[in-house]
DNA sequence: ACCTATGTTGATAC
DNA sequence: GGTATCAACATAGG
């Protein structure tokens, strides 16, 4: 479900409930997920140390330590974190006893308490000093300014632009469904012949769509995320909901508000 | 049972 | 360089 808002209840959790805690060991041995690190290093790197601070761009987060390296996280297409047992930015608090096996990555700390990556997919990653040079601005910090420079160019289908995490970070699959709905523009319109007008109602539907999910609980609160499925009509104009395939995700619009028709 | 779908992203190919 | 496609993972649902 990960998606900027989901990422950032995430960090707020890790910020309110694992900073400062003195670190005994991390639990690195799923190698598919701490890669590209060999078990134990994440452990040898971070034992003895504390967090310091939780940040985040986009979907990825990290954690400075006052030992030096920094703790990479990323929750891929199922991940959760969970501190001491209470889990943050899923819809679904795990219950109770999500399947143990699922717990992909582990900092224990000398209190006895962990922080732990739960995903039952195994796409999120754990990992020392991670690489962001190729992320483009979080979408919630993007100015105007930047927002028109950096979106509107480019033969590629609007929605496969604002997907893009290196024009802007942040938006995934559900959230460009909703703020190109809520903007009432065409996901197959290509980005470059947007006018400026019509770029800042992105931005700003953009911005809003993602406040409001992190304010109620993930991009799963989103006004047309129950309308995208088959025979489903437009929330706002009772026109059917139509769908294709855009940058390689599924994709639900409006056929009357958010025109161009469904290519081939 | 078999096939498809799923919130991400990276590596590849044109 | 920009864009498109496929694969990685593991589960859920028709």
């Amino acid at each position: 479900m990960p998606e900027l808002p989901e990422v950032e209840r995430a960090r707020a959790l890790i910020a309110a409930r694992a900073l400062g805690r003195e670190i005994a060991g991390a639990d690195d041995r799923d190698t598919y997920v701490c890669r590209p690190h060999a078990p134990g290093e994440i452990d040898g790197a971070l034992a003895g140390a504390r967090l310091v601070s939780a940040c985040r761009r986009g979907k990825s987060m990290w954690c400075e330590t006052d030992a030096g390296p920094v703790l990479g996280l990323h929750l891929g297409m199922a991940g959760r974190i969970a501190v001491d047992g209470a889990s943050e930015g899923d819809p679904a608090p795990v219950p109770a006893g999500g399947n143990p096996a699922w717990e992909r990555f582990a900092l224990e700390f000398a209190d006895g308490g962990r922080l732990v990556l739960i995903d039952k997919r195994r796409l999120g990653r754990a990992l020392l000093d991670p690489d962001l040079s190729g992320l483009g601005p979080d979408a919630l910090d993007i100015t105007r300014e930047q927002f028109r420079a950096r979106v509107g160019r480019g033969d590629a289908p609007l929605k496969a632009r604002i997907m893009d995490q290196a024009v802007l970070a942040g938006v995934g699959n559900l959230l460009a469904d909703e703020a190109l709905w809520q903007a009432g523009l065409p996901p197959l319109r290509p980005a470059g012949e947007l006018g400026d007008e019509e770029l800042d109602r992105l931005r700003r539907a953009v911005r809003a769509a993602i406040r409001r999910a992190i304010r109620r609980g993930g991009v799963h609160t989103g006004t047309i995320v129950p309308h995208r499925h088959r025979d489903a009509a437009c929330p706002r104009c009772g026109a059917p909901m139509v769908k294709a395939t855009v940058g390689g995700r599924t994709t639900w619009w409006c056929a009357a508000e958010q025109g161009r028709p469904a290519a081939s």
